[in-house]
DNA sequence: CGCCAGGCTTCTA
DNA sequence: TAGAAGCATGGC
């Protein structure tokens, strides 16, 4: 367990005793794109269609409205307190390459996020960066998600299943607009069971992921890690690549194969941190 | 201004 | 079947 208690008081939630978590390392790393920074240790954002805020203050993480049931039903999945990153982080450090990143940001945690807003969103983030994609999605929720007290929800794949594609021209998101689409369409009539994703393969999950325009190996290795919990899945965009030949130029080693996609978390934030002065 | 971005589809040899 | 070109848009 990264945590020691949570109780709920006047004021919301608090979850206490947290280890190996930092807020702003885990939701500023390009695995989530709807959380907007106030302060250090303090975001906002909207997860499972609820708007919150989010406070780290050493070891306590505050959220401010939100009851004890919230918490169970949406928030210890989300931040993926399911899991212990005590042993997650214990196999990575075995390699030598990935030690580094994991001291980087002992922190970083991946979040379970919902599949379809994950999918949606990283099909926006082919070739794209990561401060435009924030502002795609964001345009995507205002105009056609629901208005909830504070934000709006992600659109559903039925909601946006009846659009053509000039009503996606606000978004200025540009050859991705069929593809938005076209996975709505899909996820909608059933034809990709997003459902059933649980009960395949890592292959068969990916294949069936890919029987959507625009969905490719990178983009449905993200929507199972990130929005399906798969963390033996290793998503390779260009950094990961670029640190994947300089590190590990014959290959994962098979100790950490298990966790790679949460180490691919650690690294792609080290990578890009080391090699880029910021974003 | 030019290069690039959490890639994919399509064209070409 | 591998490799390159094309793709919209805007960040830096």
């Amino acid at each position: 367990m990264d945590y020691t208690g949570v109780y709920e008081n006047e004021s919301g939630v608090a979850v206490t005793g947290l280890t190996g978590f930092c807020l702003d390392d885990i939701l500023d790393c390009g695995q989530c794109f709807r959380w907007e920074n106030i302060s250090k240790g303090h975001w906002r954002g909207t997860a499972f269609g609820l708007c919150r805020e989010l406070i780290q203050q050493d070891d306590i993480l505050h959220i401010p409205g939100a009851s004890m049931d919230e918490f169970s039903r949406v928030w210890h999945g989300y931040l993926d307190f399911g899991r212990d990153y005590s042993t997650v982080r214990e196999i990575l450090t075995k390699d030598p390459a990935m030690r580094l990143a994991v001291e980087f940001t002992p922190g970083m945690r991946v979040l379970r996020q919902e599949p379809w807003e994950t999918l949606c969103s990283f099909i926006i983030s082919q070739n794209n960066n990561i401060k435009r994609i924030k502002g795609i999605v964001s345009r995507l929720c205002e105009l056609f998600g629901e208005k909830t007290a504070g934000g709006y929800t992600f659109p559903s794949p039925e909601a946006l299943s009846f659009l053509a594609e000039s009503d996606l021209a606000p978004l200025r998101c540009g050859f991705r607009a069929p593809y938005i689409l076209d996975a709505a369409r899909k996820v909608s009539s059933g034809e990709v069971d997003l459902a059933g994703i649980n009960s395949l393969p890592d292959g068969e999950a990916a294949a069936e992921l890919m029987k959507i325009r625009g969905v490719g190996p990178k983009v449905a290795a993200c929507a199972l890690l990130y929005g399906f919990g798969r963390a033996g899945i290793l998503p390779v965009d260009v950094w990961i690549r670029r640190a994947l030949d300089e590190f590990y130029p014959d290959g994962i080693p098979q100790e950490i194969k298990e966790v790679c996609g949460l180490g691919q978390q650690y690294l792609f934030h080290y990578y890009r941190l080391r090699n880029k002065s910021a974003n």
